[in-house]
DNA sequence: CGGAGGTCGGTGACGTGTCAACAAAGACCG
DNA sequence: CGGTCTTTGTTGACACGTCACCGACCTCCG
């Protein structure tokens, strides 16, 4: 598709400068390398992926929440998490409930096995998120990705267009 | 580092502070929603995922490449990109080759089909980097986030422990 | 009441990615 | 040469995520 816009101020595509690159660059071996190291030790460790364990943390708080506010909470879509709730009730790590007002859906509630692994995942996750990458960033570097991640996608959870 | 406490031997899995936290869920989100609104836009204009794009692009200069050494150059498995080139080759995109000198694998040939996706894919695709993520940084947060690249995973691709 | 329309969540098909296991071929060395 | 070790890439099973779609249920209003 070519640009047909007439008086245009940008006229080509406006390519990345070599800093634009290195940032999109860092941004892109971030998710590959780092995401694959923690959730290797993660799973080495407590057998949960990082999605479990952003379920079961996001469910430890109260111990039950609607589908989908759970899912508005974690940014995931409403299928996203039916599928996974499935795999992870098979495992026996949380449970769907009845709720009573409402019979379309259900509770997604934490079964005692679910908080035991939770329990027992945190210290090393938290060690791993620790050794991988907090660690390795200096108080600056910490401070300044907090506000890109703000300046990206705005001070809440606005992942809309 | 700022060690608030003199001598401390690390006695607990030491939690994270709010500051690292934010950079923590900074970086989940990013991977999280900017992954999923680039990876959409890419589809929806050009009908190529990411790592489509990745797989074109890494193979753009040269137009041909060993699997193995494409795979390293990415920081993939040779496993994973296997399954993708077959997909890919399904699509016409790319096409194994048989190379003399090593029978043991072929070379990875972008096909003509291949290279125009990717380049009909790439002005497009750059202007989403550029407005969902670039432009809403300042010149700063850009270079510190590429100085996090190299804080947290090396200077190369060293994606080892 | 009763129907229209929205909400809730589940489902099937499919593309993606990982892991472990494997086969084929090169490399090395006696 | 012949055996062993290594390298190369593929495969199958499975977990993960998206998309489009559906069916059940609630809400609201005539």
């Amino acid at each position: 598709m070519t640009a047909d816009a007439p008086a245009d101020p940008v006229p080509d595509p406006r390519w990345l400068t070599a800093e634009e690159m290195r940032a999109w660059l860092a941004y892109r071996r971030l998710r590959l390398v780092l995401s694959a190291a923690v959730n290797r030790e993660l799973a080495q460790d407590s057998g949960l992926s990082e999605p479990d364990y952003d379920v079961l943390s996001n469910l430890s708080e109260s111990g039950r929440r609607r589908l989908g506010e759970l899912a508005d909470r974690m940014l995931w879509s409403r299928s996203r998490l039916s599928h996974h709730i499935t795999r992870m009730q098979d495992r026996g790590l949380v449970r769907r409930e009845d709720v009573d007002g409402d019979a379309r859906g259900s509770d997604i509630v934490l079964t005692p096995a679910g908080r035991l692994a939770l329990e027992e995942a945190a210290p090393r996750h938290v060690a791993s998120v620790r050794r991988l990458f907090i660690d390795r960033m200096t108080p600056e570097q910490i401070r300044v990705l907090g506000d890109i991640g703000e300046a990206v996608l705005g001070p809440l959870g606005d992942h809309t267009e």
